[in-house]
DNA sequence: GCATGATAAATGAC
DNA sequence: GTCATTTATCATGC
């Protein structure tokens, strides 16, 4: 009994569950439209994580992902880099 | 200067010339990260249940008996903590969550 | 079968 | 020392 308890708290081990369409849009707009030092500060994370109702931790979490697999792909996914943009370019024109 | 007490058993027997940070030469990039074994996590985590923070001297005992730097088991305690401050934080908002819960 | 989120080693700023 | 981070690995979703 104690052991389940403790696998809630102490283990609380991934059990993984994908964010919410909205919320990857959200953090893909921010993510792409900062990609010259996608480093949101602690105020930027906060926020995200209120729009996107995730945690802060999460937030960071996203963003460490995000990065480095951004840099393992040199030249791939420069669709969606292309897509964001365009995205925030037609935002900013408004 | 601290006190006089180190005894510092056998210290001049080099038990982790295997198992230095340098392992030969100069490494010259990021050192790839190893996942440690049960035995070694288990070890760590009962040293970890005793004190938070590890002395010197157990530092060095440790390093010894798992084959790792005292470098590594240093970072370990380091890690260690933030993760425990990590999974405090968690309790306490779930324990926010519950307590909303319960009222509803 | 990979995409994706979370965790475990390792580094560096401060 | 803490703490944000990089990187590889793990565990799950689909």
């Amino acid at each position: 009994a104690v052991m389940i308890l403790r696998s809630r708290f102490l283990d609380a081990r991934r059990k993984r569950r994908n964010f919410s369409k909205q919320a990857t849009e959200v953090l893909n707009e921010y993510f792409y439209s900062h990609l010259s030092n996608p480093y949101p500060s602690e105020e930027a994370k906060e926020e995200l994580a209120r729009k996107c109702q995730i945690t802060v931790s999460q937030v960071s979490n996203w963003f460490g992902n995000k990065r480095i697999r951004y840099k393992k792909n040199i030249g791939k996914a420069q669709e969606e880099a292309n897509m964001y943009a365009a995205k925030t370019a037609a935002a900013a024109a408004a | 200067m601290t006190h006089g007490i180190p005894p510092l058993p056998g210290r001049d027997i080099d038990c982790r010339s295997s198992v230095s940070d340098s392992p030969n030469q100069e490494s010259k990039g990021r050192k790839k990260r190893k996942p440690y074994t049960r035995y070694q996590s288990m070890v760590l985590e009962n040293e970890f249940l005793n004190s938070s923070y590890i002395t010197r001297q157990k530092r060095w005992e440790i390093s010894c008996k798992l084959q790792l730097s005292e470098r590594q088991v240093k970072v370990w305690f380091q890690n260690r903590r933030m993760k425990r401050k990590k999974l405090n934080e968690r309790a306490k908002a779930r324990i926010r969550d519950d307590d909303i819960k319960d009222v509803l």
